[in-house]
DNA sequence: CGATAACCATTTAGATGGTTATCGGTGCACTAAT
């Protein structure tokens, strides 16, 4: 429990070493369950200052602090941002970016005992050395920062995050703490499941963001919709985001703002780092007017001054839509998050969603599974299937959540009794079903760009936040649709209260993320989210409560 | 799935319309060639 005395050594270490005066709410709370060795999922808006959480209590408990960051650039300026205070401890990363030489001299240092805080990527805490080389040094804080990537990376794109918690058990199962900016409910109980977080204490605050406007305008023409986002972009006032949906349209948005005057630049992740590292200080700096970029562009922008976030492309979720729009008006001044919608829009991202399970892949696995007489591990595995960890990876962790090979804490191994036939059909199913969560969450962004209902009440209650009252700072609460619709009314009447547990006769258990009047949506394990009418419930018998 | 590039044919040489093929996001680490 949090006694004076802990309250005031951590007022005390934020002040001297780092020249806190005062933390925000939930920040001091989230420090001393830390300290009190529980492990704790906050979930703050960026610019909050949530990096406080594991900067103060590293710097109270006596071993060493590992942060996981996703990007390299990411941990260059968090280690810049913490060496800049010069009682602070000592901060150090290790990757590929920074060579040998470096490396090595963080490791001295770290073997030394003189590292406060080391910035690791997931990918180098899938290497056996480094976990060797941290076990012997004393790790007593785990901190994975931007911990949404374990549920929106981990499946396929960088699946060294969801071997995350074989690394913490590794070096010795130190305190963990995961923090994102954002996640409904389905994504931090997927945080809490892959980290293997203990009884985690969750930690939440600041989702409403009332002084950024919500808007979509819908169109059916997409060279309508280009002329109104250029439109839009040459008469809001600067600086802002433009979030586009391809590479090519970065460079096509970016080459016709910059023909109309204004200092636009087009950023993706096919940019090399120079560049990368270039528009994001020149932003920093106030050089451009709109950096019009993919999804790439984001994590690590600390700008208080963004007025506009564009949208002329959906994205894959409402997670990540609401993450890129709270990247405007953190000065707390007036913002605007405009969607430009077109139906067809939604298309890319079910490409994205779809890709089907390599089954020749699968069965070489799970082949070689079958053929081995212990458990391995995955570096192993790859040498026994001649596939590169890349390739291996994502249809393991297939495999491996489809019941059909086990994760061990000596390594993997298959499931007796399971043939390599039943084991690769298992997958499959297991690849299904992921499409079919993808395609569900890209469903609920489509709901967001069609709702008629005030989009603030839809997007909170999106994340577990209730709201009745329409926000008054929504086109639809302008145009008056949203005292029509009124969804968050009633929301603990009925039968399915929201939160609740409910089993459905084919989609198996789920849980309810929210009630309207005549409807209800479930978020399912297998199926993701579905909209059941209360009705057809009723008539058919489809849903229990358990 | 949808946008666009590439290709092809055409009541004759440049331009148009139709069909087919291709591509689309996010980053770590590592390697090989400069």
């Amino acid at each position: 429990m949090t006694s004076s005395t802990t309250t005031d050594r951590i007022s005390n270490t934020a002040d001297e070493l780092f020249g806190w005066t005062e933390l925000r709410p939930g920040l001091a709370d989230a420090i001393a369950q830390v300290l009190d060795g529980r492990d704790v999922l906050a979930i703050m808006p960026t610019g909050y200052g949530k990096s406080a959480v594991y900067k103060v209590a590293g710097a109270l408990l006596p071993g060493m602090t590992v942060v996981v960051s996703p990007l390299i650039a990411l941990q260059d300026d968090q280690v810049a941002g913490i060496r800049d205070r010069p009682t602070a401890p000592t901060a150090y990363a290790i990757n590929s970016a920074q060579g040998e030489r470096a490396n090595e001299e963080a490791w001295r240092e770290v073997e030394g005992g003189r590292v406060g805080y080391l910035f690791l990527s997931p990918e180098q805490l899938a290497r056996e050395d480094v976990i060797e080389r941290l076990a012997a040094a004393s790790v007593s804080l785990f901190v994975v920062d931007e911990a949404h990537c374990v549920s929106s990376w981990g499946h396929d794109f960088r699946p060294d995050y969801l071997r995350l918690h074989d690394a913490v058990d590794a070096i010795g199962r130190p305190t963990v703490l995961a923090m994102t900016a954002t996640g409904a409910g389905p994504v931090r109980q997927e945080i809490v499941d892959r980290l293997e977080l203990r009884d985690p204490v969750l930690i939440s605050r600041g989702y409403d963001r009332p002084n950024i406007r919500l808007e979509v305008v819908r169109h059916s023409d997409d060279d309508a919709k280009r002329a109104a986002v250029v439109e839009d972009v040459e008469s809001l006032q600067k600086p802002g985001l433009l979030y586009v949906g391809t590479r090519r349209d970065t460079e096509r948005y970016a080459e016709e703002l910059r023909s109309r005057g204004l200092r636009a630049a087009a950023y993706h992740g096919g940019l090399g780092a120079k560049d990368r590292r270039g528009l994001h200080e020149g932003f920093r700096a106030d050089e451009y007017d709109v950096v019009v970029a993919t999804s790439a562009f984001g994590m690590g922008i600390d700008k208080a001054g963004i007025r506009f976030v564009l949208h002329a492309a959906v994205t894959e979720s409402v997670d990540e839509y609401y993450q890129e729009v709270g990247r405007s008006g953190r000065d707390g001044e007036p913002a605007l998050a405009r969607l430009h919608y077109r139906s067809e829009d939604l298309s890319l991202r079910s490409f994205f969603a779809g890709n089907s399970p390599n089954r020749s892949r699968l069965e070489r696995i799970a082949t070689a599974l079958a053929s081995v007489e212990r458990p391995v591990s995955a570096a192993e595995l790859a040498e026994a299937t001649l596939l590169s960890s890349r390739q291996l990876g994502p249809s393991l962790s297939l495999l491996i959540d489809a019941g059909a090979a086990v994760d061990g804490d000596d390594g993997i191994s298959a499931v007796s009794d399971m043939g390599v036939g039943e084991a690769v059909a298992a997958a499959v199913t297991q690849a299904e079903n992921r499409a079919n969560i993808d395609e569900s969450r890209i469903a609920m962004m489509r709901s967001y760009a069609e709702t008629l209902s005030c989009r603030r009440i839809f997007l909170l209650g999106y994340f577990g936040e209730e709201r009745d009252e329409p926000c008054g700072n929504c086109d639809t609460c302008t145009s008056g649709t949203a005292y029509e619709h009124l969804d968050g009314a009633d929301q603990d009447a009925g039968p399915f209260p929201v939160d609740a547990t409910v089993r459905h006769r084919e989609w198996g258990s789920g849980t309810v993320m929210k009630v309207e009047d005549d409807r209800i949506t479930v978020f399912f394990g297998t199926e993701g989210y579905r909209v059941l009418s209360l009705e057809a419930i009723a008539e058919h018998d489809l849903l229990e409560r358990v």
